[in-house]
DNA sequence: TTGTATGCGTTATCAA
DNA sequence: TTGATAACGCATACAA
């Protein structure tokens, strides 16, 4: 195998244009100090030769790859796609790859995710949430690599964060629907330890309630299918309750489906309520309650954050937003 | 800023170790000619000093990142994250990274996409279908970048395939249903030069009725409205129909509600075909028709692939893959 | 405004 | 089995 490729080199450009590399180099970065008719003869050539920098080769003389790392828990969630759009958006206007990767919930293979990154020399990374591995920190630490915690949001963390208060916003939604009279609460799809942001909503939701947060499974994979089955066992467990909970909308929808096909009017005998606002609701012939967060929004300023720090700024981005109630005609 | 990062490189632990760095590179690579005292003695110094590899420059001396790239039309599509958990559950074993993107079902961007990874030297990439920007294969050709073209068969693909016959699906399932009785079929969310793979199903549906290729609109991010709202438009142009297709599942199942919403019954009125057979519609209280796609296979036999051609496997891989009819309760 | 010398961290090559 | 040297393609630092 042959170590050099035969693709053009900032060199080879040189030596046609009758310039030294640096020259090259300079006047392609569009860095000051070329004059403007020896600038356009090298974009020239430089097009005709179909030059294509040999970015692992810039990375390396710049330790740093200008390459975002972004961790997810998974991508079979509208939630997580959306901010990845978002995040997409941005990046993408600044000619920045993204190396994605999913956890799967599990802190441990976030961790690994990290260590291969790191040896990227990325020029940041976004982790989804705040609770990770013990030794993250310790990789993180010294490397100088800006780091972003997005959908969670919390006072302290590790560097910046552009998310959520989940308890406040269950909180609020707990108490919105007990002021409009409801008093018996269940829940479907109930967090075990896997989604510590279904938690904290769960807890700001009992909180309202004063109730103690119930045992339960998490959404897996198919959370149409948990919502659905979810609600059976909920029905026959909890016969007298008068509003239900889903631990987001797919959820919701799947215990709308199992409340439809048991003939209970909604919200007449039984409240639903979501949380994320999907747009797969607009199928549902009634619009779910739910709390409408500001996911590709998320996205942005979180990507934002990071290519500000890459030019310079060091403000310490820490975003908590807002989620809004959106009422719709699955509660009164 | 300083040039130099702080973190462990090979000639740090070679001094430790009181050897060459060419010794610690071969010792922790596993390459052969090391005696196995000073490898064990180099691993343990390396996993002191947390040494983590400088990708950035391994890949410029090797003229090869190891990075994959994939390109897929979006990921608002569970077709498409189920063929990427695919590679990348290949793809992660092989500790290679992947840069992931999504071209909006445009060439061009695709093709940008295709211009700023090859800056990368990728180990492989991975494209989605097999309609490209003409200037592609000019970027391609001379590379010696392993290419897949994946989700869609072709005799002829730039280097490797894998993927299906979608026109020979749409045939063999237009065939099924002809056979089964019915004589005037619908389409729910035909597509109108986005998808190619579905105009290639739908060509293949006609062929086996003898009728013309309808007008429609596409599949856009939200798929369930779409089948909703086409179904709507559908029934009031066409009445007389016995039979809908939905471009996908998602689709079919919008149609669905808004056949219930309306009080029709299926397949007793009206049959009901989707495509793909998506794990959400398990939540559907009626099983649907439709076809099943091995999508997760399709990904890890591209990954595959991809890490045998960088192994040095030179056979020419152009799978074509079937699908599986799935008798639903919504067709007779 | 332009060029020269040097370094980035790793691997290939060849010599010992 | 080990090491010295050169090379990968680009950018920084400094000189002209």
């Amino acid at each position: 195998m042959s170590r050099r490729s035969d693709l053009t080199r900032l060199e080879d450009i040189a030596r046609r244009a009758g310039v030294s590399t640096m020259t090259v180099s300079r006047a392609l970065r569009g860095v000051e100090g070329v004059s403007s008719a020896k600038r356009a003869e090298i974009e020239e050539i430089a097009k005709a030769l179909k030059y294509l920098p040999n970015l692992p080769a810039k990375a390396m003389a710049e330790a740093n790859s200008g390459l975002v790392g972004i961790s997810f828990p998974t991508l079979f969630n509208e939630v997580f796609a959306d901010m990845l759009q978002g995040m997409r958006s941005v990046f993408e206007r600044q000619s920045i790859a993204t190396i994605v990767s999913t956890s799967d919930y599990s802190t441990t293979q976030e961790l690994d995710w990290a260590e291969r990154l790191v040896a990227w020399r990325p020029a940041g990374m976004v982790l989804t949430g705040s609770h990770h591995a013990d030794e993250l920190i310790g990789l993180l630490s010294g490397t100088g690599i800006p780091v972003v915690e997005i959908w969670d949001w919390r006072p302290d963390p590790i560097d910046m964060c552009v998310g959520l208060d989940h308890q406040d916003i269950g909180l609020t939604l707990g108490r919105k629907l007990k002021a409009a009279g409801y008093r018996a609460p269940g829940f479907v799809g109930c967090p075990e330890g896997l989604d510590p942001r279904a938690e904290a909503r769960l807890r700001g939701l009992m909180q309202a309630f004063d109730q103690e947060i119930p045992a339960g499974r998490s959404a897996s994979r198919n959370a149409f299918q948990l919502g659905y089955d979810g609600c059976a066992e909920l029905l026959s467990s909890s016969p007298d309750i008068d509003l239900i909970f889903g631990l987001n909308d797919h959820v919701a929808y799947g215990a709308w489906m199992h409340l439809q096909s048991q003939g209970i009017n909604v919200p007449a005998q039984i409240g639903l309520v979501g949380f994320n606002d999907l747009g797969l609701l607009n199928v549902l012939p009634v619009k779910l309650t739910t709390m409408r967060t500001p996911r590709e929004q998320i996205g942005v300023l979180a990507a934002k954050a990071i290519v500000a720090r890459c030019a310079g700024v060091t403000s310490p981005v820490r975003l908590k937003l807002e989620a809004e109630f959106v009422q719709g005609s699955t509660t009164r």
